[in-house]
DNA sequence: GTTCCGCATGAATCGATAG
DNA sequence: ACTATCGATTCATGCGGAA
């Protein structure tokens, strides 16, 4: 058994177009938002953006398994002074396109992009909408249960003065009432908020998309073998933890910086892979990765 | 000065055409959800959901003065495995009966109950959608400040390192300043995400609403002798509330239980300022409250 | 080695200024 | 009038150099 790795250069209508049909368990993906990231990926309109990504959606719509699952993270900017609804609208659409809107997770950013303004305060929150194919679908949810004894050492001990403080002055009492329950058990299922930083600092890019927010909708959606498939891979979090999880992984950019520095990544880790190969466990796979 | 105090018993489609145009601050409230508390509201349909509020909404609209805000506190539930999309409908509809949307607060729902299904976690946050009629409208943002994070603190400590220094070597003549400025910043401005616990101690109510949720609204958009009004006030949470922090408040239930409860629960509010009554201070507004 | 401190840097947003 | 660009605002995070 060996797990793969394809990186593809191009736009994602066209190369999602050379994936076989239900052949995909998980997507997640980070696609442009509007109006940003202008530099590199050109920007889309807010008003064209649902037309833009429908193409789309149809091929992941098309190489999804009736068992996968698709998260997609997104969040709409402001656009003079109101909320833009084209989320919202690509909801709507994207069902009618014949995806089932499952959920909606939010991701509680930690650090949110600091700012002042008299009418609104930071934005520390993001979509994370769940589609599926079929009302059926692969969730293992014991891969993400946290252990409580675990959960409340790491709780405490990265909780910062103001957590303390802010915790203690809004929740109060919150935990008390069913801590007695909570004591007999191992571990609790996980709710659908996720609280995370984003990383700031990565050594050649700066990633918005933390590693744990990819590997935990990959634990949960996928299991090792399975394959995961990110359509606007960036600087290729998603694959890279994806692989790292020995999932078979399928990444698609369009920037020629974004593809080169996932290639090399890649290659990178698998010359770690061989440098230790000796050390490898027999029901290990071994690994292959194919630059396109 | 006084204060007032209003409770109807009714509908809000109808009563609603009793309060004057452009009269209203804030418009606190969470409405029945769809298909939920079905024996004390009669249960709205999700299909209908959006044919049954706009009728409402409108009337808010016009209540609502044009430097008001009107928050929505909602949430659609799943229908077959899918999450309703009467919720993101309703803020289309919104906008088209001219409503700005103008920000999507996440009730961040610290204990929510516990609970297992095969394919979802636990939905521990919910919608507080803010609406507006103008793009400028009044917002008190120094009043809901929470305590300042590392870097400030940081900061602060060096600063007055650095201040008790100068100190010493300036004796006399105005130092104060830039430690008043300093000791001013030791809070930061929240996000629009809210970190709170749900009320576990309201025994005649299905619908926990923390008092938190209301006062830091009411804080944020109100100053005192507004007017507040919730058209669905159920338990009376945010009126009570309202009314105890120097607001005027109006709140409308077709329940006659819940208006019952709501009006004793008033009385004993005033009954307990008339007994403590000769300790008003004289910048105290006197309170009235009116049970139609 | 630790711990501590300084510093750069974000999927941001508004308002003013410029073409 | 309408869009495009720019400066000011602000805080959690992680890195690197210093104590």
């Amino acid at each position: 058994m060996e797990i793969s790795t394809n990186i593809y250069l191009g736009d994602s209508r066209e190369k999602l177009k050379l994936l076989p049909e239900n052949s995909v368990d998980l997507i997640v993906t980070s696609p442009p938002y509007a109006d940003q990231r202008k530099s590199t990926y050109g920007g889309i309109c807010a008003d064209k953006y649902v037309d833009w990504f429908l193409p789309i959606s149809e091929q992941l719509l098309r190489v999804l398994k009736p068992t996968g699952t698709f998260i997609l993270n997104i969040k709409e900017k402001v656009v003079k002074g109101e909320r833009s609804t084209y989320v919202i609208e690509l909801i709507l659409a994207m069902r009618k396109q014949g995806w089932l809107w499952t959920e909606e997770f939010i991701w509680h950013k930690k650090n949110s992009y600091p700012g002042k303004w008299p009418n609104r305060f930071r934005d520390s929150w993001e979509r994370l909408l769940q589609f599926n194919k079929d009302k059926k679908f692969n969730m293992y949810q014991e891969e993400v249960m946290v252990p409580m004894g675990n959960w409340a050492k790491n709780r405490l001990k990265n909780l910062s003065e103001t957590d303390k403080i802010r915790d203690n002055s809004k929740v109060g009492s919150g935990f008390g009432k069913n801590i007695s329950n909570w004591m007999n058990r191992d571990k609790a299922y996980p709710t659908n908020v996720l609280h995370l930083a984003t990383e700031c600092n990565n050594k050649n890019h700066s990633a918005a998309f933390p590693e744990e927010l990819p590997e935990w909708f990959i634990k949960l959606f996928t299991k090792p073998n399975d394959t995961v498939l990110d359509p606007f891979m960036g600087s290729g979090t998603t694959i890279i933890v994806a692989s790292r999880m020995g999932r078979n992984s399928i990444g698609i950019d369009v920037v020629p910086e974004y593809y080169e520095m996932v290639k090399n990544q890649l290659n990178i880790s698998k010359q770690n892979l061989l440098e230790t190969g000796t050390n490898y466990e027999n029901d290990k796979p071994e690994r292959r990765i194919a630059i396109r």
